[in-house]
DNA sequence: ACCCGGTTTGCAAGCGATTGCAGCCAAGGT
DNA sequence: ACCTTGGCTGCAATCGCTTGCAAACCGGGT
C-alpha cells in the first residue's frame, strides 16, 4: 500500500501538506499543490477512507434506507441518490428492510449506529418512535423522502394535489362516474399517501360537485395483479360501469388496462384510464398519469443532506419540501362515450 | 460518544479485553464476556466501524457494483446480497455505474480504492482489462454474478442449457416453427449471454431435426416494448407464421404477450410464449418461463465471498459455480395448432 | 512446596490519516 | 533597517480500536 507518507516523501514535503494540498487545499501554495498531486498521481495514491474518517470524524458516506429496493420508485430514487452522491465524492451504503422485524432491528440498533456514515436517507420509511430516536441519538442529518416523518425534513410530492390533478382531468374531459383504485389496509399503515390521494380523488369531485360513490372505490395492494383485480369488479358490472379510472399507481393502472381488455372493453372508447408516477412502463402502455420524479428525489435529497453537512449549514431546510409533478396525456384518456 | 475505555472502566478490565469479548470472544474466560457484553449492552456501546477498520485492516464492508438497478433482475441480485451480508454483519456499499463514462471511470480509479471494502461483487459487468486489473490491484476477493469474467470466480447460471430446456419445451408440445427473440448487438457487447441463449435454441432445434430458419430469430433489447416489436414482426405474416416464440428474457416475452394480442390472436390458442427468468410478472402474464434465481445467486455470492474472507480459506472455490433454472411451465404454452 | 502448560489478562505499539499550533519567510509599511 | 502581517509549512498529538507480547494466574502432577 501507498500511504501518505510515501507521497510527501516524493514530493519532498511533509504529511500534513500532502493532506491539505488533496483535500480542500486551503493554506497550500499553488505550486506545491500541484507538485504534490503529480506524486500522488504517479504513485496511485488514494487517501484510506477508513484512517481519513477516523481522523477527521467525517465519513463521506451516506446510509439510504429502504422497504424494497426492488420496485421502480425505490430504485429510482436509489439510483438518482447514488449518481448525485458519486459526483460529490460518496460512497452509498445501502440497508433494505425487506428482511423482516429482526431484520429492521438490526439496522437501527447495530448498522446505523457504527459510525460509517454521515447522514442518513430514509425513503418511504414509517419510522416508529424508537426508531426516530435511535437516528436522532446519532445526532447526524436525516432527511426522508416521500413518507412522512415526525420531525425530519422530507421530500415529497404532495399527494393530494398529484390526485386531484389526475381526477380534474377526467373531469375536464367529462367523465362523471369517475372510479379510483386506492391503497389497502397494509399500505395505509406504512404511508398514508394512499390515504391522501383519496382525499385528493374525492375533493376533485367535491368541487365538480359530483358525488363520490362508495362502490366505486377499490382497495389495492400496488401491484399490477391487485390493479387488475379491482379493475375487472368495477368495470365487470355492464351498467353503472364507471366510464374512467383513476389508479393510485401506474402499476395499479396498467393492471386496470389490462383488465379492461380482457372484459373486452377498449380504452379509452369504452373507458380511460389514469395513474401515477410516470413508471418505466407507462409510455410502452400509452398510460396517461401525472409524473412524479423519484430520480430527481434522490439527488434533491441528496443537495439537502450537503447542505447540511457544510462546516456552517446557514440555510436551514424547512421541513417538508415539495416536490414537481406533472400530468402526462398519452392514448389512455379521453372523453367518455357518448 | 461512549467508547470503548468506557465499557472497559465500567466492566472493571482493560479495552484490549472488551475488543476481545466483543469480537469474535476468544480466549476471554465466559464470566469476563458476559460482564463485558452487559456493560456495553447498558451503556449503549457499538464498536466505531472507522477505528475498528484502521486497526485490523477489516472493512465488514462488501461493495457490490451493477450496470443499472433498475431492472428486476439486478435490483434483485442486489436484495439477496444484503440481506445475506446482513446477517453476516456486513455493510453493502453500491456502486451503479448507470452515470456514464465518467461515473464509471471514478468508481474504479477511485472509489474503489480507498480501502473501504474488504471485497467485490460485480454483476453483470463486462469489465475491461484495466478495469480487472484494478481490482485486482486491490488485492481483495472479488466475485461476479452472471457476467462471465475473465479470471474471476463467477456464479452464473448455464445459459446455453436455459434456452436448450425453454426450447425442448416447446418442441415436445409438438411445435416445429419456433421464433427466437434474442439480444441485439448492444447487449452482446456487453454480456455474451444473448449469443449463449441463442446457440442453445439452435442446438435444441438440430437435435430435433428442425431447420432454425434466420427469419424466424428478432434481436431486441431486453424491455418489454422491445419484445412487442420483434412480436409483431414475427407475428405480423399470417401464413408462415411461426407458432411459438422463446423470448430470451420475460420482459420480452411479455411484450410478446401483448403483441399476440393486439395481433388478435389467442395465447396459447394460436401462439405459445416462453421467457426466461421468472419475473416477478410472469405470474400475472400466465407465462411459461425458465426460473432463474437472481436473489439467490446474490446469497452464494456472499457465501463465497465470506469463504474467501476467512482467516485460512481452504477450500478455495472453482472458477465457475453454475446456479440452478427450472422449467415453470403456466398458460402460455400449449400444443400448436393443428 | 515447586514446576509446568494452558488460559486469561493488561500494556503499549501500531493502523494512516487530520489539524491546532507555532515557526518561518517574504512583502509591505514606517 | 526593523516590525507587522499574513500565507505556507512542519511538528506532533489525536482519532478509537486491535493485537503481539509478556505477565499473571490457575490447577494438577511430582
Amino acid at each position: 500500500m501507498v500511504g501518505i507518507a510515501d507521497v510527501a516523501r516524493h514530493a519532498g514535503v511533509s504529511t500534513a501538506t500532502v493532506s491539505r494540498a488533496l483535500s480542500g487545499g486551503r493554506n497550500v501554495s499553488p505550486v506545491t499543490r500541484l507538485r504534490v498531486e503529480a506524486s500522488a498521481a504517479q504513485l496511485g495514491y488514494v487517501v484510506s477512507s477508513t484512517a481519513s474518517s477516523l481522523a477527521s470524524g467525517r465519513m463521506k458516506n451516506i446510509g439510504v434506507v429502504v422497504p424494497f429496493l426492488n420496485r421502480w420508485f425505490f430504485a429510482s430514487v436509489v439510483e438518482g441518490a447514488q449518481q448525485a452522491l458519486q459526483r460529490h465524492g460518496y460512497d452509498l451504503t445501502l440497508y433494505n428492510l425487506t428482511g423482516g422485524l429482526e431484520a429492521r432491528r438490526s439496522v437501527f440498533e447495530h448498522f446505523l449506529l457504527r459510525q460509517r456514515v454521515d447522514a442518513v436517507i430514509a425513503v418511504s420509511l414509517e419510522l416508529s418512535e424508537h426508531e426516530v430516536a435511535r437516528l436522532h441519538a446519532l445526532d447526524k442529518p436525516l432527511v426522508g423522502v416521500g413518507g412522512p416523518l415526525a420531525g425530519v425534513p422530507t421530500l415529497t410530492v404532495d399527494d393530494l394535489a398529484v390526485a386531484r390533478l389526475a381526477t380534474e382531468h377526467l373531469i375536464a374531459l367529462g367523465h362523471t362516474r369517475i372510479a379510483h383504485i386506492g391503497g389497502d389496509k397494509a399500505f395505509d399503515l406504512d404511508f398514508n399517501l394512499p390515504t391522501n390521494r383519496r382525499f385528493g380523488y374525492e375533493a376533485a369531485l367535491a368541487a365538480a360537485g359530483i358525488e363520490a360513490r362508495r362502490e366505486d372505490y377499490r382497495p389495492a395492494d400496488f401491484t399490477t395483479a391487485g390493479g387488475y383485480q379491482a379493475a375487472k369488479q368495477l368495470l365487470g358490472r355492464p351498467h353503472e360501469r364507471p366510464t374512467a379510472i383513476f389508479a393510485a399507481s401506474d402499476e395499479m393502472a396498467i393492471g386496470s388496462l389490462l383488465a379492461a381488455r380482457d372484459l373486452g372493453l377498449v380504452v379509452p372508447r369504452d373507458v380511460s384510464v389514469i395513474g401515477v408516477d410516470d413508471h418505466e412502463q407507462a409510455a410502452f402502455f400509452g398510460l396517461s398519469t401525472v409524473a412524479q420524479f423519484p430520480r430527481q428525489q434522490g439527488e434533491k435529497a441528496v443537495e439537502v443532506l450537503m447542505e447540511e453537512l457544510r462546516p456552517h449549514p446557514e440555510l436551514r431546510t424547512g421541513l417538508n419540501i415539495n416536490m414537481p409533478f406533472e400530468l402526462v396525456v398519452r392514448g389512455s384518456t379521453a372523453r367518455p362515450p357518448e
